[in-house]
Parts: C-alpha cells; sequence; structure tokens
DNA sequence: GTGTTCACG
DNA sequence: GACGTACGTGAACACC
C-alpha cells in the first residue's frame, strides 16, 4: 500500500493518466479473455504498462509519490457549460466495458492510489495536484500523451509518453504547438478538437492559431483585435466565432482548484505487496505475467514449508526403494499433517487394475515414489521372462506401513480424483480417512468452465504442464503398463502428480472457504467419491449367457436387414455410413431431402428415415431396423459382456463426479446410466442385470422431480397445490392451457402439455416445441402463451435465471451449487441463447442432481441403522438401483421413498412433496 | 481427431 | 428482420 509522506523541494510526484493508460491498452492487445469469458486484454495491457513504467522508474527518476487518475463515468461539469462536449465520442467498445471497475482493482492490487471524482474528468484532477505539488516546490511528471495536458508544463512540471518513453518538457510543447505551454490554452480554443468536439474556430488550425497568437499575444486581445487582421477569410470566422472560441477556452481550461479525494502526501510510493498483487495477477489468469512479477517481488518464496507456486523442479523427487527411506517419509507425512497421495496402477480402471506404486508429497516440492510392483522394463513379462525386477520395497511389507498413515484421522490424505485411488486402496484393505479431492473442490468453485483434471488444472493454476503419460507410457499398441516403466521415469511422473496435487491443494482450498463454497464441497461433493467408489466396487451381475444369445440374435436380424437394404436400394453399401446413406436416398432415389447436418451433409436420422418411412419407401425401413439392432448390439450386448469382471463376474461401470455443468453424475466403462427401456427390444438388454440367487434387484425412482422443483424453485402456487394433491401434473397443466376438464381428457391433449412441461425445464422455445410434438411453429408459440399466461410465475423465473447468469456468469440450484455459462455473454446471439436455456435448465437439473446426492450420501447409514444387507449399486439422475437378499425387499423399498423423499431436510423445507416408487424384481427389468 | 447417430434421464 | 434453437450425458462407427 501506498504509504504518506509530506511533499516538498525533494519529492518526484508521478501522476498517471489512467483512462488514456485504458485506451492504449485496450487498442493495443488482443481481445484475452479469462476462463470465465471475463474480458481481461485491457487489464493485462494496464498492468503490463503499470509495472514496466514502476520497472523503469527504480533509478534516477525514483518518483516519491505516485497515483493513477482516471475519469468518472458519466456527465462532468463541462457538459453544463456545452452539451455538446465529447458528443461525438463512440460509446466504449462492449468488451472494455467490464474491464474499467476490474483497472481500478488492479491499481490498487499494485499498492497504487487510484482517484477519482464525479462530474470532473482525470485531467482536471491532474492539473490540481500538479499545481499543488508544484506549489510545495516538488517535480511533477504525468504520465500522458494527451495533448490537453500540456498547458499544464513548465519547469518543474513535465509529461512523459509511456508508449514512446519520451519526456515532455517546455521545447516539446512549443514543437506541438508553436507557443510555450502558457499559451496552449489559447491555441486551443481557436483550433478546438474534433475529437472532443470542442468547437474551436472552423477554418483555424494549430498552425494558424500559434500564428495569431503570437501576434496579437492572447485570445482576448485577438479577439478583441480580431477586426485589425488583414486577411477576410480569418477575420470573418473569428468574428462571426467569437463566443465559439470562449466557450473553447472555458471548455479546454483544466480546473486547478477540484476538489481533492485524497491529499497529496498519501500518494507515497510503496513496493507492491507480492501477497497481494500476485494473487489478483493469477486470478485474472495472467500466468507468464504473474511469475515474472513474483519473481521480481523478492522470487519465489519457496521456504522449508514450500510455496504452492515455485517452480516444480522433478530433480529433487525421490524413488523410496527401502524400508528405511519409507520409515522417513511416513514419519515426515505425520509431522505435516496434511500429504498428497497418488496411486499408480496397471490399467485405467480403479475397479480392474493392480496396485503399481504410491507416491506422496509431504510440500510443495518435497515429493517421493514408492514403486510397489514393477517389473523388469525390457521382461517380456510372461513365463519365460527372465529378467529382474527392479530393487522395491515388498508390497505387503509397504502397505503395512502406509495403512496406519493413511487411515490416522488426524492426517488429511489429497488427492486428485481420489475416487479412483480411494477405490484402488480399498481393494488392498486399506480404508483412506479423511480425505479432500482438489478436482472436487475446483469442480464445486469453477463447474462449467473449464475440465478439472490434473493436467488442465496445473495449467490453469500453476502455469505448469505435466509430464504426459504418452510420454512415459507410449501409445496405440506399443503402450506398455506403468509397471513396466523403468523406476527413474516413474518417479519423475508418479512424483510429480503428487507434488502438483498438492500445490493445488494449497492454491484451491483457501479459495473454496473465501468463495463460501465449503458447504456445498462438504454436503454434496467429498462425501461422494466414497459412496461411488464403493457402489463401483460393488458392481452389477449380469447374465453373460443371455448377453451371448442376445448378441447373436441381434447380429442376425442385423444381417438379415442389411439384405433387405441391398435389395431396396438395388445394390450393395455400407448400410453403417450415413454418408453414403444419403447419396442413395437423396442422391440416386432423389427423395427429397428434410434437414442438413450442421456441416451441410444430408440428415440421416431417425427423424427424417421415419418421415421416408410414413411416405411408404421400403429402405429407410431396412435402415431403421438395421440402426436399432446394430445399436443394441454394439452399444449393450457386446459391450457388457467384454465389461465383465474377470474376478467379480460382475460389471463396473466408472461414475464421474466432475464431468458435467449441472451436478449430474455420468457413468463411463460402461454407460450404465444408457441402458435401454424405451424399445422392446431393447428392454431385453435390461433384463440382462440380474441380482445373486436369493437376491433381488430394487429400483427406486423419484416422479417427476424436475418438474416438482421448477414449482418448488418458481414458486408457482397452483403447480405446487397439484404436486401436494397428487393430480396428474401433465392432464392439469393440460386442462390449464388448453381449458378442457381433465375427466376424459383425449390423450393428444394430455401429450402435448407434457411436451410443454418437458420444454420448460429445457428452456423452452416455439421452434423446439414445434418440432417435439408435430405441429406449426406458430401453433407452438400459442401453445406457450396460453401457458406462461397460466403460470406467470414460470416465466418470472426464466427471466430471473437469464438475467442472474448474465450478471455473474453462474445460476445456482437450491442448495448452492453453482453452474457457469461462459456463453452467456458471447457476441454470437445464437450462443448467448443457448447459455441462456441452459440457466434455465440447471437450476432445475442441478437441484435434483443434488437431492439424490443427498439421499445417496445418507443411504449407507440407514441401511445399516436398519439392518439390511442392501448393497447400492446404480445412480441414474432420478434413480437409484439396488441388490438386496429377497426377504428383505420390502423393507428396502420402505427406506428408500423415506431416505429418498425426505433427501432435502432438514437443511430445506421443499413445498411439493417428492415422491419416490420403488419396486422390485429378480432384474433391472423387472424392476421397473 | 471430428462428425453423426442414438441410447438414457 | 434473419438466424438457428429444446436441457444434460457417453459410446460406436465412419471418415479424414
Amino acid at each position: 500500500m501506498a504509504t504518506t509522506k509530506p511533499v516538498d523541494e525533494t519529492s518526484h510526484v508521478y501522476l498517471i493518466d489512467g483512462s488514456g493508460y485504458i485506451f492504449r491498452a485496450y487498442h493495443a492487445l488482443p481481445p484475452l479473455t479469462r476462463t470465465d469469458g471475463t474480458p481481461t486484454g485491457a487489464v493485462q495491457g494496464f498492468c503490463n504498462m503499470l509495472w514496466k513504467l514502476l520497472e523503469d522508474l527504480k533509478g534516477d527518476d525514483q518518483p516519491s509519490h505516485l497515483a493513477v487518475i482516471f475519469d468518472h463515468s458519466g456527465k462532468t461539469f463541462r457538459n453544463d457549460l456545452y452539451d455538446l462536449y465529447k458528443a461525438n465520442r463512440p460509446p466504449a467498445p462492449e468488451d472494455l466495458i467490464p474491464q474499467f471497475s476490474i483497472i481500478r482493482d488492479a491499481t490498487r492490487a499494485f499498492g497504487t492510489p487510484c482517484v477519482e471524482l464525479e462530474n470532473y474528468e482525470a485531467d482536471d484532477i491532474i492539473a490540481t495536484y500538479a499545481r499543488q505539488a508544484e506549489a510545495l516546490g516538488a517535480d511533477v511528471t504525468i504520465v500522458s500523451s494527451d495533448k490537453d495536458l500540456m498547458q499544464l508544463v513548465t519547469d518543474k512540471v513535465s509529461m512523459f509518453d509511456a508508449m514512446k518513453n519520451k519526456r515532455i518538457q517546455v521545447p516539446e510543447v512549443m514543437e506541438k504547438f508553436g507557443v510555450g505551454p502558457d499559451k496552449v490554452i489559447d491555441i486551443q480554443s481557436l483550433a478546438g478538437d474534433s475529437v472532443d468536439n470542442v468547437p474551436g474556430v472552423p477554418g483555424i488550425g494549430v498552425k494558424t492559431a500559434a500564428l495569431l497568437i503570437n501576434e496579437y499575444g492572447d485570445l482576448d486581445t485577438l479577439l478583441e483585435r480580431a477586426g485589425e487582421i488583414k486577411q477576410k477569410g480569418r477575420r470573418e470566422k473569428l468574428l462571426a466565432h467569437a463566443e465559439d472560441a470562449r466557450i473553447s477556452r472555458d471548455l479546454v481550461t483544466l480546473k486547478l482548484d477540484a476538489p481533492m479525494p485524497e491529499r497529496l502526501e498519501e500518494f507515497g510510493l510503496a513496493e507492491p505487496d507480492p501477497d497481494v498483487l500476485v494473487p489478483f495477477l493469477r486470478e485474472m489468469e495472467f500466468r507468464s505475467f504473474t511469475r515474472k512479477v513474483e519473481e521480481a517481488l523478492g522470487g519465489p518464496r519457496a521456504d522449508e514449508t514450500g510455496d504452492a507456486t515455485a517452480p516444480i523442479n522433478r530433480d529433487d523427487y525421490e524413488c523410496v526403494t527401502t524400508m528405511e527411506a519409507l520409515e522417513r517419509w511416513i514419519a515426515k507425512s505425520f509431522e505435516a499433517g496434511q500429504i498428497a497421495v497418488d496411486t499408480e496402477t496397471d490399467a485405467l480402471s480403479s475397479t480392474a487394475s493392480g496396485l503399481v506404486g504410491i507416491s506422496l508429497a509431504t510440500a510443495p516440492g518435497r515429493a517421493c515414489y514408492i514403486p510397489l510392483a514393477h517389473v523388469d522394463p525390457q521382461g517380456t513379462g510372461d513365463m519365460f521372462d527372465t529378467g529382474a525386477a527392479p530393487e522395491q520395497i515388498p508390497m505387503d511389507q509397504a502397505l503395512k506401513v502406509l495403512k496406519p498413515l493413511l487411515e490416522d484421522p488426524a492426517v488429511l490424505k489429497i488427492g486428485q480424483n481420489f475416487k479412483y485411488d480411494l477405490g484402488v486402496l480399498s481393494r488392498y484393505g486399506i480404508d483412506v480417512a479423511p480425505y479432500d479431492d482438489t478436482m472436487l473442490i475446483s469442480y464445486v468453485m469453477e463447474a462449467g468452465l473449464h475440465g478439472h483434471g490434473m493436467d488442465a488444472l496445473a495449467e490453469l493454476h500453476l502455469g505448469h504442464t505435466c509430464i504426459p503419460f504418452k510420454e512415459i507410457c507410449g501409445t496405440g499398441k506399443n503402450q506398455i503398463t506403468f509397471d513396466k516403466v523403468p523406476l527413474d521415469k516413474a518417479t519423475l511422473y508418479a512424483a510429480e502428480d503428487a507434488d502438483i496435487t498438492l500445490r493445488l491443494w494449497e492454491i484451491l482450498k483457501p479459495a473454496l472457504v473465501a468463495k463460501k463454497m465449503a458447504t456445498v464441497y462438504e454436503t454434496l461433493e467429498r462425501p461422494m467419491a466414497d459412496v461411488l467408489s464403493k457402489m463401483e466396487r460393488v458392481g452389477i451381475k449380469v447374465d453373460p449367457d443371455q448377453l451371448n444369445r442376445l448378441s447373436s440374435d441381434f447380429g442376425q436380424k442385423m444381417m438379415a436387414a442389411e439384405a433387405e437394404a441391398h435389395e431396396a436400394a438395388g445394390r450393395d453399401f455400407n448400410v453403417a455410413s450415413p454418408k453414403q446413406i444419403g447419396e442413395i436416398l437423396f442422391g440416386e432415389m432423389g427423395l427429397p431431402g428434410g434437414k442438413k447436418t450442421k456441416t451441410g451433409a444430408w440428415s440421416t436420422d431417425a427423424a427424417v428415415l421415419d418421415q421416408l418411412a410414413a411416405e411408404g419407401h421400403a429402405l429407410p425401413v431396412a435402415l431403421l431396423e438395421y440402426r436399432q439392432f446394430a445399436k443394441l448390439k454394439s452399444t449393450y450386448s457386446d459391450s457388457l459382456f467384454a465389461h465383465i469382471n474377470r474376478d467379480t463376474k460382475r460389471v463396473h461401470t466408472s461414475f464421474s463426479l466432475a464431468a458435467t455443468t449441472t451436478g449430474r453424475l455420468s457413468s463411463t466403462e460402461p454407460n450404465l446410466q444408457n441402458i435401454p427401456i424405451r424399445t422392446e427390444a431393447g428392454r431385453q438388454i435390461r433384463e440382462v442385470f440380474i441380482a445373486e440367487p436369493g437376491h433381488v434387484l430394487v429400483a427406486a425412482d423419484y416422479s417427476q422431480v424436475e418438474l416438482r422443483l421448477l414449482a418448488h424453485i418458481a414458486n408457482v402456487e397452483s403447480l405446487k397445490q397439484a404436486f401436494r394433491d397428487g393430480t396428474d401434473i401433465h392432464a392439469m397443466t393440460a386442462s390449464e392451457v388448453f381449458g378442457v376438464p381433465i375427466e376424459g381428457m383425449d390423450p393428444m391433449v394430455r401429450r402435448k402439455a407434457k411436451a410443454i412441461n418437458f420444454g420448460v425445464i429445457y428452456g423452452i422455445s416455439a421452434f423446439g416445441l414445434a418440432n417435439q410434438i408435430g405441429v406449426k411453429r406458430d401453433e407452438a408459440k400459442a401453445f406457450i402463451d396460453a401457458y406462461f399466461e397460466k403460470f406467470p410465475g414460470i416465466r418470472a423465473y426464466m427471466d430471473e435465471m437469464k438475467a442472474k447468469a448474465a450478471e455473474t456468469g453462474y445460476v445456482e440450484t437450491i442448495f448452492g451449487r453453482r453452474a457457469h455459462f461462459p456463453g452467456i455473454r458471447d457476441k454470437n446471439p445464437n450462443m448467448r441463447m443457448f447459455a441462456e436455456r441452459q440457466a434455465i435448465n440447471a437450476p432445475i437439473q442441478g437441484s435434483a442432481a443434488d437431492v439424490i446426492r443427498r439421499a445417496m450420501i445418507r443411504m449407507d447409514d440407514a441401511l445399516n441403522a436398519a439392518n439390511l444387507d442392501a448393497k447400492m449399486l446404480l445412480q441414474v439422475h432420478d434413480e437409484l438401483v439396488f441388490e438386496v437378499p429377497e426377504n428383505q425387499a420390502a423393507d428396502l423399498i420402505a427406506l428408500t421413498a423415506k431416505v429418498m423423499g425426505e433427501a432435502c431436510s432438514p437443511a430445506l423445507e421443499l413445498s411439493v412433496p417428492l415422491v419416490v416408487d420403488a419396486k422390485a424384481g429378480r432384474t433391472w427389468g423387472e424392476a421397473h
């Protein structure tokens, strides 16, 4: 921060014209944006200039005092003098506007006073301070190249053009205006200024004005004696526009008695505080600039404890191969109280991989790798392998001493995507606790802004590029598993992961608290790692024989459909190629093509083929048939079979906690959240998911959670009442919108209302609704209008979410989870409208995600308390699937209804009931 | 690697 | 007045 120090003859006061800086910075830099979409180009340019100035001034010209002065937004007293003043200025560019206030923050972050005053321009404040400093005997430098300030130049006051690195003193002013600084005002009054819309005298420029002033002495004398001028044109112009010249003089004359918001003495120069400036620059994501500043301000503050942003030095990592060294690291870990932990395995799946090694970090830069199951890198790995494995601690011995550390309640274990490591270690008998997860911390704060994998976070927060996995293990068919990586290379990679994780935690955890997102993290995210890790490990049983039967059945149907398609087309072609299908249908057969894909190719999706089939063509029917069975076979029956775990004979999906913008989970390898249910053929896949003998599957799903939450969030009394009464909500909507009684309602009318209800959740548009229910666009629009008429609260909700997103860049769920939409500020209207629909949908979808997360987190304790041997297997957004001994099914159904139904309390009292439908069956299909 | 299609909520 | 649009995912395949 600036200090207070008196101004006297020894002082040198620097006054920076901030507004001039801003515009120069804006035009000098490309339009950078931060990851959240905030434009930052001008901010960076400004920071660069300010930093460079401060650096350049070290030495002879070292300022004693320094301040940045800004124009205040809005009108000034000059507009009262002349209402056209600066009237022809175009408005500031749209992406500059949000940067004005950030630049003021930047100035303060540099520890530099930041001055502005309502009703005055920066120039007036600069003028007032300059004269005051001069009167105290100080030297003054005005950092600006604005000619309007040249009237202030004296032998004590000079200007400095930071761009051209040029000092402007009396001779330079003389050169520009042809007169001394004391006559600059007179020149400007005559010459005017088209940029500021100062009228001046038409036809008189700087050259002529200088001539006249040098002849007549000053403006007043000139105007008095204008009649004496010989040249007719000049004489008449001056006589006619004398008043304009006087107004111009009032406009260009700088105030020397502006009120001073701060005393000059308070501008005492001080070195920027790295603890303020560095975090600011980092938040702005000026990565290389941040590092530069860091180094200049005393270098990275790496000490014994290490600093998260200190340079990463992989040479300091230790490969731990003796018990003695391991004991040393364990002791250090207990001492540190918090360590980063990362596991290396021989495959990507936490449920089907062997532990290969563990890395630890006790402080930034202090990390080790403990290899446990590395083999000879040159070895073939088969029974003829004679190569010796590298020297390492036997796994059981190492785990025996690591277990107390990893389970110690006083030592926090920090991981990145820790669900993975929890799962691996759990299979080796270690239940890690307590823990933090940097991926989840990042997700809670910045969902929607960027990915949350380690590479992305390291790049973002540390400006560090991690060693690519490919570089260690290779790629394609030459890829090796981690246990074959030589220990030196493995150590670099593995220890770096732990090091980075610890550094990320040191940066992210305080930010989590500062942003008040710790509650969301603690109640909705962190516990989920445990819950999901357990579900993944349990897996779900599938019937392998049944899968095989389905695969061959689907295969036969594919072949039949393919033959039919070839027959209908009159030639052979690749039925799986949308490109060839398009060529045949819309080229050779000359059918009228409907939709195009976004690349301009003919669309051949199911909607298009359905349409053509309805028109009586045979080929699209065969293609639809083929596609259906090809999908079922490749994506489901074949894939599920391939995913059966060799040891458990079950299928173990992996749930991603930080993949979606809204808070939903996703499921991969295999995706068990999109198992078919809508068609008869597809439902056969569901029948393959079975329970162990003596057990049943129970599927418990929320009934219309999203609509219920919408009713609650948008506070629509009639909808809430309908849910309380247990009314059929779509019928009720139809009745309201179309004015028909619920009794004996036409199912088509109800279908339309249902589509509207869903449309609302998705951020409805007439086009989308028309498309969905097959009506004309204006008809759809009429439905929507009628809907909003009946439920004005919904429209208010939508407007509110759009406004909130536009203002803050994010929207929130009922439990405070945030979803960010950088596209909301995109200059492309389509992108913006897309972001608006997302912003409407996210609080609803995200709140539903929060609700089921709360239920899942409580479920384990609830099952234990009820003495049920049920296991939670899957989550499908609004549904939980359990496996339970047959005789406990009824109890489990009652329990799920209770736990899921009461998931919001006590944190929140929902104004609508949450209804849960639960059913038991021998297969997943049966449980529906 | 990108685009298209299609499975789910 | 034209433009392109329902929200959120993951996997397989064709094609470059």
